[in-house]
DNA sequence: CGAAATAGTGGGTCTGCACCCACTATAGGT
DNA sequence: ACCTATAGTGGGTGCAGACCCACTATTTCG
């Protein structure tokens, strides 16, 4: 992660190109943080859907997160080796196995937020609190491609 | 890039995601669009570079962009089987190579900046003129760590 | 001049991510 | 009961990015 001495000014009038940027800045120091744990950034995804969300079939997450369900398969598996959820067939269809997060899950997980947390004051530094809010609510919206309620 | 169906709302509070997410999203539509044409997202910044700051040896390129001097090597090689930069050896030291954009260069650069500006089109299409505007200034003060000129 | 430093390059590694196939256990339809 | 579909899983593949080492050509320094 060395910053670049002086990046080409053509780039940094494209959006495209600060959005890339930022966000690979703010993947990677997230990603670092998660690895210090040994974890990485599915687990956080993970934990965070079946704590907003409830209890899943493996199906499900990995339906609503769009990864291969052989990939929530591994990452659940470690997140039950460290007990941060629970495995258990569905008895009224035994293929199923219904994933929930245990308390020490919920414990992990407030800890996982508050380093992206972390990662966001260290990132959002130069802004204002009324800035971060702002760049918030933008990229909120570019998020989820809704238009919202434009302020200008 | 299938978008998720559903993504936990306390990963979506959360600015470092979401920043992770867009410029994801962002990094890697631009790629699509440069490798339709063979390219990688570093031919663009060494083109950019080159464009922006006039010729440079290999080694201060590398510096610039922050990338291992072998990888530059790689990609000056590549842009240059497009006819769009000379190398040359420096005769006052014939160790460097100075790496020049010729014409057709500094067209297929457009024409790249061109891709960059069309996938922020599709990107930044929930957002009004203005606000784009000032998404690009806040990603702009991220970028660089500069504290900048609140406006609260 | 000889030794040490530097520019470039070829070829490799390692990591993370996305994806995919084969196989099992189990269910469901007819 | 039989055939087909589905859930989960193990063990891959391929790709891109970042990195790194060994080697050559050349320069610079003592």
């Amino acid at each position: 992660m060395n910053e670049p001495i002086d990046v080409p000014p053509s780039l940094l009038d494209l959006s495209t190109y600060l959005l890339s940027r930022t966000g690979k800045a703010a993947r990677t120091r997230l990603a670092e943080r998660l690895a210090r744990r040994g974890l990485r950034l599915w687990h956080l995804a993970v934990l965070a859907a079946l704590a907003d969300f409830g209890p899943h079939v493996q199906r499900d997450l990995s339906v609503r997160l769009s990864v291969d369900p052989s990939d929530i398969a591994k990452v659940v598996d470690e997140l039950a080796a460290a007990g941060w959820v629970d495995r258990s067939r569905d008895p009224a269809d035994r293929r199923r196995i219904r994933v929930t997060v245990t308390d020490p899950g919920r414990t992990a997980l407030r800890e996982l937020q508050a380093e992206a947390e972390a990662v966001q004051a260290e990132l959002l530094a130069p802004l204002s609190a009324a800035e971060r809010t702002r760049l918030h609510g933008l990229l909120r919206r570019l998020f989820d491609g809704d238009p919202g309620t434009p302020e200008d």
